[in-house]
RNA sequence: GUGCCUGUAGCUCAACGGCAGAGCGCUUCCCUGUGGAGGAAGAUGUUGUGGGUUCGAAACCCAUCAGGCACCCCA
């Protein structure tokens, strides 16, 4: 084979079948999002690094953004999220807004990363936010979209969890332990490293990073205790919504959720697979209000929570809940060309049944018929026509259903409900 | 950005440093007006790319590209 030219790494090309899944996905969330009266919206995939400066986090925007120079001289990069362009777009128009608004999308994001399993540098992403409403009631019901999706998809509580944990509360504790607000970044991702490092090599790099036995003893503590959203009046709040939604199996408490991104200020949250086969956090999301002030707009309160395609079309691959009866074949009805002298006729027919409202392939070569026959069957036409000189003679169309390999011949005005008929 | 593994026909994979193969798929025919099942015959290729070692490289070495796994980070 000649050499083709190659695709850019950690992209992803869409050929029909899985751009199928991608629709269904879309789909499953559009119908979601819009029975909690989301709306959608889409944002520009171009934004100026500026943007994502102030609270991105610096890695996210240092070393793993698609940036460049556009030929004015501004320093341009490729989203690598959509929450700074939605606060930019909310800030924007704060006072024309019906708050609190509920605004949902599904694009691509750009990040300049590794590629691996669940991780690619072109992604698309669920982001469904509310803003204009400060209240816990706001954070359940926004974090009750996503339980619902799960719900609609076919995952269970026992095969993916939603993680609560409220960043005051912690910091409450870090005040109570004397834990610097310089020390505290270090402490946070410490403790988000408790899973992957052995309990030695994690103490010894809690000692590293400055904390005293004590100080270690009492995070300790902390993390074991389950009942330590109790202290919390906004996670007491946030639950006791979750429960009259009928939705408490898919959430859990756990003080170790911390979250990179710098603009949380509340609750935060993250779904995992409980089996954690796939060691890889399926969604984050949290309450972050001060993200429209951070780019320049009065402070409006925010949460939402934004969810990869790759990691949940993995996790819905694992447990076979991908849809298997996607037919990527739009047209179900198929017409052969008998030969060169009647290949316009079969046209005219085509014409007329898309007319009649089918979506109608005509084949456009006159080749034998097996063949025409063969590569109907394999894009999945279900009813296949025959117009040859028999036919044509006797005004009718031969119809053949591909599903039960039944053949009748009709007048051309019953030709409709026929196929109808076969294609249900 | 770091470490490790992998790359052979369209696909899945074999081949001790010594003639590049199998299964599936594909093409043609059995069947001059009909798909799926069956039978027969046929074609698969710059062994990811570029160098090097060797009488001889798919295999060994170096570089590079791509993929995977673990870090880092995160959707």
């Amino acid at each position: 084979m000649k050499k083709i030219i190659q695709s850019v790494k950690g992209t992803r090309d869409f050929y029909p079948e899985q751009m199928a899944i991608r629709i269904w996905l879309y789909n499953t969330m559009r119908e979601v999002a819009e029975s909690f009266g989301y709306q959608e919206y889409e944002a520009p995939i171009l934004e100026t690094l500026e943007l994502y400066a102030a609270k991105s986090g610096e890695e996210l925007v240092k070393d793993q953004s698609y940036a460049f120079t556009d030929r004015g001289g501004t320093e341009i990069t490729l989203r690598p999220e959509l929450t700074p362009s939605l606060a930019r777009m909310i800030a924007q128009k704060q006072k024309e807004l019906n708050f609190p608004v509920r605004w949902w999308s599904f694009g691509p994001m750009w990040r300049y990363e590794r590629p691996q399993k669940g991780r690619t540098r072109e992604f698309f992403q669920w982001n469904v936010d509310m803003l204009g409403v400060a209240t816990p009631e706001a954070d359940a019901e926004n974090a009750a979209v996503l339980a619902t999706f799960f719900q609609r998809v076919g995952l269970s509580p026992q095969q993916v969890l939603i993680l609560v944990n409220n960043r005051r509360l912690i910091d409450d504790r870090y005040d109570a332990f004397d834990i610097s607000a310089e020390q505290r970044p270090a402490v946070s991702s410490w403790i988000d490293r408790r899973e992957k490092m052995s309990p030695e090599a994690w103490m010894a790099y809690g000692k590293e990073i400055g904390l005293s036995p004590e100080q270690i003893t009492n995070l300790k503590e902390m993390l074991a205790d389950k009942d330590l959203w109790k202290q919390s009046v906004d996670l007491m709040r946030f639950f006791a919504v979750i429960d009259v939604l009928g939705l408490r199996e898919y959430f859990a408490f756990d003080a170790s959720i911390m979250r990179g991104l710098l603009y949380y200020t509340g609750t935060v949250f993250e779904a995992w697979e409980v089996g954690g086969e796939i060691r890889r956090s399926i969604l984050g999301g949290g309450r972050y209000d001060n993200l429209t002030r951070d780019v320049g707009g009065e402070p409006i309160p925010g949460t939402g929570f934004a969810m990869g395609d790759v990691v949940i079309t993995l996790i819905l691959e694992k447990y076979g809940l991908l849809p298997k009866d996607l037919n990527i074949n739009p047209a179900p009805v198929f017409v052969t060309v008998f030969d060169e002298e009647r290949m316009l006729e079969s046209f005219r027919l085509a014409s007329e049944l898309r007319r009649a409202g089918l979506n109608v392939i005509c084949y456009p070569e006159a080749v034998k018929l097996q063949k025409q026959f063969k590569y109907a069957d394999r894009i999945g036409a279900k009813v296949t026509l025959v117009l040859g000189p028999d036919e044509v003679e006797k005004g009718q169309v031969a119809v053949k259903s591909l599903i039960s390999g039944e053949q009748v011949s009709v007048a051309r005005e019953a030709l409709v409900a026929q196929i109808r008929k076969i294609i249900g």
